[in-house]
DNA sequence: ACCCGAAATGATACAATGCCTCAAGAGCGT
DNA sequence: ACGCTCTTGAGGCATTGTATCATTTCGGGT
């Protein structure tokens, strides 16, 4: 339940910290994707940023979830869906109604991959965890 | 780490029992399925299975998948997959390398779960988790 | 054993999603 | 200001999945 806002400006501060270049197509999709507080799709961007290109978006999303300012997620029925949020381990809840993402950071499967790394041997890189379920005003009007 | 084998015929009772129609198609596609242990992608089974046309293979997939018999993943750079499994609540550890999967019943989401049911009223339906390393093999021809 | 309604199929077309190429353009260190 | 190199973008293509609808087939009821 952390609020710190995301703005543009540390985005673009993060990119050019690793070496990325500020572009203004970079800077046009940052704003439109900090734009949204729930899942958005790559063609939703695509619409509302005609200053880039669509490569340059699929491109830039993707460049956005490898420095963890995005995540890219699976909807059970449905299509792949962005979200953004703060840097670090983080994730989500996701209404099957509206679509509203609740993040949280607490990560209840450390203790899991300790166990599976001793079992197995994998070294182990990373997870995909995401919640759905159903917010308290889309169950009501069900 | 069970070793429960599936098979058709268990597949093919269940959809029985729940007022599906046991076809040709549907036992070639499973029998295809089957055969896989690591994730293998919709295209896949299109390929292997010449008998059933390519919206029976999907249309069959997502019926598996809602009897939960395999599941649809998403891996990190890659494109969604499915893959096969025991029915009941079931997670896996693939290897990025060869695809290699490990399936676990361990849960760590269920006390999350409720802390986020608690926190925001929402009616929790499910969740997607999925771990993704190197296994031992990759990991030394690396 | 046969009939018949409902479910399933599949060919085809289409929509959505995403990647590739490569010449032209733009950022940024010097 | 220069120039190296990263980035862009138009278009096309590959992949993944869905819609349509006439035809087929399953399987329960008689």
């Amino acid at each position: 339940m952390t609020t710190t806002q995301l703005s543009t400006d540390t985005i673009v501060q993060t990119l050019s910290n690793h070496g990325h270049r500020v572009t203004a197509p970079r800077r046009a999709v940052i704003e439109a994707v900090l734009g949204h507080d729930r899942p958005f799709t790559a063609e939703q961007i695509v619409a509302e940023v005609p200053a880039a290109g669509r490569a340059t978006v699929y491109r830039t999303l993707e460049l956005l979830a490898s420095l963890d300012f995005c995540t890219r997620i699976l909807q059970p029925g449905g299509h792949p869906a962005y979200v953004t949020g703060e840097p670090g381990h983080r994730h989500h809840l996701v209404c099957s109604g509206c679509g509203t993402t609740v993040s949280f950071t607490a990560c209840p499967v450390d203790q899991i991959v300790d166990e599976l790394r001793t079992a197995t041997h994998f070294r182990i890189d990373g997870h995909h965890l995401e919640i759905f379920g159903t917010c308290p005003d889309c169950d009501t009007s069900a």
